[in-house]
DNA sequence: ATAAAAATCAGCCTTAGGTCTGATGTGAGC
DNA sequence: GCTCACATCAGACCTAAGGCTGATTTTTAT
């Protein structure tokens, strides 16, 4: 018999994370080798410990899913990823596909399920969940010509989505007013949204920080 | 030895729910009878088990967590429920413990912690988590006189949360714009909020349809 | 070194959003 | 019958928001 599969587990939700380990740990050809509640502390992890497969939550307190999945591929690192999340946005989720997830499923999936997708992506398939799969056939076509935000750009967006108004984006940035303006158009125009409403529903759903 | 603590279990995400499960089961003087993705075959379950706790999610797609309450309160079910929550909009919370809640926490707290809260609400305590309870000492003196939205008022707001403008509300439920601009301010100013972001905000931490 | 992208600001203009005051019809409750 | 909350609408008003054009400076990549 071979080794069995090593797996890391990141997500900051201890319940999950502790239902997850006990499920897995159940089966005798997989293995939780460590796991934890934020991104960064899992970033140390993985290269600590070189999973074969990384269960990783997209919705974290410290070093978003996101950040852990660039710096990882910073690194070169060759763990498998398999994004745990419930986030509905879709343009995080294509994000996380370019950042080259191998699994991509939602929190509601059968525990079975789960250990299914881990020995698959492990033996170098691909898997997503057909109830995000189908959020992202439209998107393919139309996102791919998207420019992505500048850093300044999130920043204002991420302000947008906490009900600032741009004065006070204005104030909080210590930029004039004018400055702001031309970011939210630039913004608007990008994500192809038509006002700021919109704007800070798609910060919430794509949780912009 | 007393008859073991009888719990039902209501979350819509399977490994949530598995997890608790497995957990809960570890221990000899707790024991998961049922358990449910859904409110309304959570409701029936909690109707024919008679659990002494009821382990309840708030955001679920058929019949969410409130309208659980609700039935049950209506019913005089005598089940102690334990909240548990990834929610942080306020207002849902105080909702939750004007219906009576005995615990009410995050899904980020220890596996170990969650049985002791059990225990605790059982013995006919009640806990709140630290994580969400200071969200609500600012708001008991504030939003306990406010007044609550009218239906029309919810419906428009709900809209709000979607990102349609004025005229798009008025156009949805054919009445004038005039009619819509006064329902808007209302909940302004029912809500304490500034303008339409911070209610399409509101409206998607609260969960209104 | 040089080109390209990002960040900054200004003026001008239009409109959606929001406030205030006030008015009318309707239904529930006392 | 009377009252009160609710839903509807109107006019007048003010301001934040966003579009369009154009410009300067800083950063970044090649």
């Amino acid at each position: 018999m071979n080794a069995p599969i090593k797996v890391v587990i990141i997500d900051d939700h201890n319940i999950v994370r502790r239902g997850l380990i006990t499920l897995i740990n159940l089966e005798d050809d997989i293995e939780v080798v460590a796991d934890s509640d934020n991104g960064e502390e899992g970033r140390r992890l993985i290269m600590e410990y070189k999973p074969d497969v990384t269960v990783l939550d997209l919705s974290m307190p410290k070093g978003s899913g996101i950040d852990v999945m660039k710096k990882l591929k910073q690194h070169q690192s060759t763990t498998k990823i398999v994004v745990l999340t419930s986030i509905s946005g879709s343009d995080i989720l294509y994000s996380t596909l370019a950042l080259g997830a191998k699994g991509l499923l939602s929190k509601d999936i059968d525990a079975d399920e789960l250990l299914t997708i881990i020995r698959k992506v492990q033996a170098g398939g691909e898997y997503i969940h057909p109830s995000i799969s189908h959020q992202l056939t439209n998107l393919q076509s139309e996102r791919f010509t998207q420019q992505a935000l500048t850093r300044r750009e999130s920043q204002v967006l991420g302000l947008i989505g906490k009900g600032l108004t741009n004065q006070a984006i204005s104030d909080n940035l210590t930029i004039s007013l004018k400055t702001v303006k031309t970011h939210v158009s630039h913004i608007l125009s990008k994500l192809e949204l038509n006002d700021r409403t919109q704007l800070a529903i798609y910060a919430i759903k794509n949780e912009v920080v």
